[in-house]
DNA sequence: AGCACGCCGACT
DNA sequence: GTCGGCGTGCTC
């Protein structure tokens, strides 16, 4: 061979470093370009990080590249930049982020092609089908005017005015007849003609109007923005972010910017699409975990291309496309835990990487929620960012009515039928009796979430986990950690007495709602439904509808948007959204019955609000009634300063798994003691509140899947030393790992959800 | 991630 | 004896 250049790659795989090939000098390669290569037995294709490399390593052992991808996309330096910072701050491989960033698709370009012209024309079907619908509705309000104006008498100055008016829909109705010929004809209507278009329907100048509250807040983010901050909107349930993330997505689109607009989660991408396309029509990209291969490479082929505004809407994946000149990024439900990532690595975090991708793309960016996380909390405090508060809402509805039910005392008084009080019963069958429609929250699914022996006491547990089998009304018993399944034998495995169940799960109130309130329909909805395909959105549409007078769900029912009926929200048993000994449990919990809160009592209406607890003296009851208006100044952030507790510190969690419980528990004191010593800690010590380095603790749920956990925390002040800090641990651990023999037993976890 | 290598228990 | 599980180390 010729003279050669070395290069490195970034390769797929948990790699400490970035390997090293050879390629011939006159052959043109560059950062980005995608290579395939061969790198112990197998060939993998990889990005080229760096070129005309210094090799570190003897240039025999020193392989050749496979062949140079032409046909797959480069990468740009920012997502490679972006890819650094994530494995960087999370303590992870770059490979691992390429991964993620790249997951193998077995899909060609011609495929993925073909595949958007399926969705393309689909697209452009619904589009023309809501013009068609815009344009009949102005021909019909052309119509009522014109049959007014025929009334009027001649001369008059009312008559003068119809005149006007009809003149005004007249034009109205040429630009939506020629927006609509356009889209007929298979070209894009131009853009702003597209969202004048869709625009608010009742709107003769057709731009999205925003209330005096919301123009208030809209010039207060400019600001923001003009100063180069993260903006942090704090707008409650109702308050119409939403249209401020428009106009601001607009105009940004508007200069030529692009805008990705990220959610927590598909189901509530799902519901914001529709609205979307309304503005932005064929601008808009969807990109989820629902999203197939096919159309996932599509919609990147359109971004890395895309030479005029389009806006992106999708889950934390979405952050990995190819972004170029991006003008706005959006963070809807800032405070939402399931932008974590917590199984494979990058464990990483949609809303703080959206940060990063800001700051790389010099973009604005925006964060919005009606409970703000700690986090941001913290942020806006010492100024990083800017809070703008909305808190009028749209429809100026109020907060609604609550009530807390003692279930202990209930029970005492014969106040009890099941799972439900009578004063619960009571509320259920006024608000049906006004037709309003209610949502009851229980945090357990399944029918009964565990099972026990009438003789001995023992609890049916899964042989795989450390937790209490749950049983399903078809008859079997499920494990929620592994999935573990088996036939509900009715007899204890220990004594062989019989079992008995014990608690209510979803589908178990869903049947006391359903004898309760014979005349209502009640559905459910939890991960069980939502596992066939389509059912949560089916649900969802007919509770929307008026087809559902009560849903019964977890977690989920805290997601979505208006129903307008929607008057009475009840949570089953609050207690259990306590239980958890996390410092973070309070937050999580205030933060989910504000949220369920704000479903109900939209639209002008009062609703109210009901909660069941055993333990209704909780201060976290005290905190919801008087609820704190300024998130700067709770009590819980005042309580993390106090303990140093994140967001006045940083958190680095190391999870020890093994088969054998003995093995991890050794495994896990042994790298307790060095990180101790390093944190000038003496080893074994007793953990204080405050302490750097705490545990090893065997966690709520000690064993899953066959795997005994152990884990230690270290919490790091957010100073200088930060740096220093993580730095030390990544270096002990690998370490440790290294010299123990330990490798794929431990697992860094950045600030934890 | 994969794959080879080497150590230990269990078996034809 | 040897087969095969798993734990360990290495890959430019």
């Amino acid at each position: 061979m010729s003279e050669v250049l070395y290069i490195s790659v970034i390769l797929p795989l948990r790699l400490e470093w970035e390997p090293c090939y050879a390629v011939a000098k006159e052959v043109k390669i560059e950062v980005g370009d995608r290579v395939k290569v061969r790198f112990g037995a197998k060939e993998y294709v990889g990005v080229v990080s760096a070129v005309d490399i210094t090799p570190e390593i003897a240039p025999e052992r020193i392989l050749p590249v496979v062949s140079i991808e032409t046909d797959l996309e480069k990468t740009y330096q920012e997502e490679i930049r972006l890819w650094r910072y994530i494995a960087e701050y999370y303590m992870c491989s770059i490979g691992e982020v390429y991964k993620a960033a790249y997951p193998a698709m077995k899909v060609t370009l011609e495929e993925a092609r073909a595949a958007a012209l399926k969705t393309s024309r689909e697209r452009r079907e619904k589009i023309i089908r809501s013009m068609e619908g815009r344009v009949a509705k102005i021909e019909e309000r052309l119509a009522k005017k014109e049959e007014q104006l025929r009334k009027a008498k001649e001369g008059t100055k009312k008559k003068f005015a119809l005149e006007e008016g009809v003149g005004k829909i007249r034009m109205e109705l040429e630009t939506a007849k020629a927006a609509l010929e356009a889209a007929r004809a298979g070209k894009a209507a131009p853009e702003g003609e597209v969202s004048d278009m869709n625009g608010n329907a009742n709107e003769q100048g057709a731009r999205l109007t925003l209330s005096q509250a919301q123009e208030k807040a809209y010039s207060e983010i400019k600001a923001g923005f003009a100063k180069a901050k993260p903006v942090m909107l704090h707008g409650v349930t109702g308050s119409g972010k939403t249209e401020i993330y428009i106009r601001l997505a607009q105009e940004a689109i508007s200069k030529g910017k692009n805008v990705l607009y990220l959610v927590p989660e598909i189901a509530l991408s799902r519901q914001l699409e529709d609205r979307l396309e309304e503005h932005f029509g064929e601008s808009l990209l969807v990109f989820h975990s629902g999203i197939t291969a096919a159309g996932r490479r599509n919609t990147a082929e359109c971004i890395r291309n895309s030479r005029d505004g389009y806006i992106t809407l999708g889950t934390r994946s979405a952050l990995f496309l190819p972004h170029h000149d991006i003008g706005l990024i959006i963070v809807d439900e800032e405070h939402d835990s399931s932008y974590k990532q917590d199984s494979p690595a990058p464990r990483y975090n949609g809303r703080d990487t959206a940060l990063m991708l800001s700051q790389i793309q010099g973009s604005d960016i925006i964060l919005g929620s009606a409970t703000p996380s700690l986090e941001e909390a913290y942020n806006c405090e010492c100024g990083k960012h800017i809070l703008v508060e909305l808190k009028e809402r749209y429809h100026g509805s109020e907060d609604s009515d609550i009530e807390i039910i003692d279930t202990k005392a209930e029970r005492k008084k014969r106040g009890m039928v099941g799972s439900f009080s009578r004063k619960l019963i009571e509320h259920i069958k006024k608000t049906l009796a006004e037709g309003g429609q209610v949502m009851i929250l229980r945090s357990r699914r399944a029918w009964a979430p565990a099972l026990q022996c009438e003789e001995c006491g023992e609890l049916a547990k899964c042989p795989h986990c450390n937790v209490s089998m749950s049983l399903h009304r078809s008859g079997d018993m499920i494990c929620h950690y592994c999935g573990h399944r088996m036939r509900h034998t009715g007899t204890c495995q220990k004594c062989n007495g019989p079992l008995k169940p014990l608690g209510a799960g979803t589908q178990k109130i869903e049947e006391e709602a359903a004898a309760l309130f014979p005349e209502a329909r009640v559905a459910r909805l939890d991960s069980d439904t939502a596992q066939n395909k389509g059912y949560e959105t089916k649900t969802i549409k007919a509770f929307a509808k008026g087809e559902i007078d009560i849903l019964v769900g977890t977690q989920i029912l805290t997601k979505g948007f208006d129903f307008s009926r929607l008057s009475l929200v009840a949570v089953i048993a609050a207690d259990t959204l306590l239980g958890m000994q996390d410092f973070r449990a309070d937050e999580k919990a205030l933060q989910l019955l504000e949220q369920f809160r704000g479903r109900c009592g939209r639209r002008g209406s009062k609703g109210m609000f009901v909660i069941q607890t055993s333990q209704p003296e909780h201060p976290i009851y005290q905190k919801l009634i008087n609820k704190e208006e300024d998130p700067q100044n709770s009590t819980l952030l005042l309580e993390r300063k106090a303990f140093n507790f994140p967001p006045y510190s940083r958190i680095i969690e190391i999870t020890i798994r093994d088969r054998y419980e003995d093995r991890a528990e050794r495994m896990a004191r042994s790298l307790a003691d060095i990180l101790k010593r390093h944190f000038g800690m003496r080893p074994g010590a007793l953990a204080l509140p405050g302490s750097p380095v705490t545990g090893p603790y065997a966690p709520a749920v000690g064993k899953v899947a066959d795997q005994h956990i152990r884990c230690i925390r270290i919490s790091l002040r957010k100073d200088r030393q930060l740096k220093a800090g993580k730095q030390a641990v990544a270096d002990i651990v690998r370490k440790f790992e290294n010299d123990g023999k330990y490798a794929d037993h431990i697992v860094i976890d950045v600030d934890p959800a």
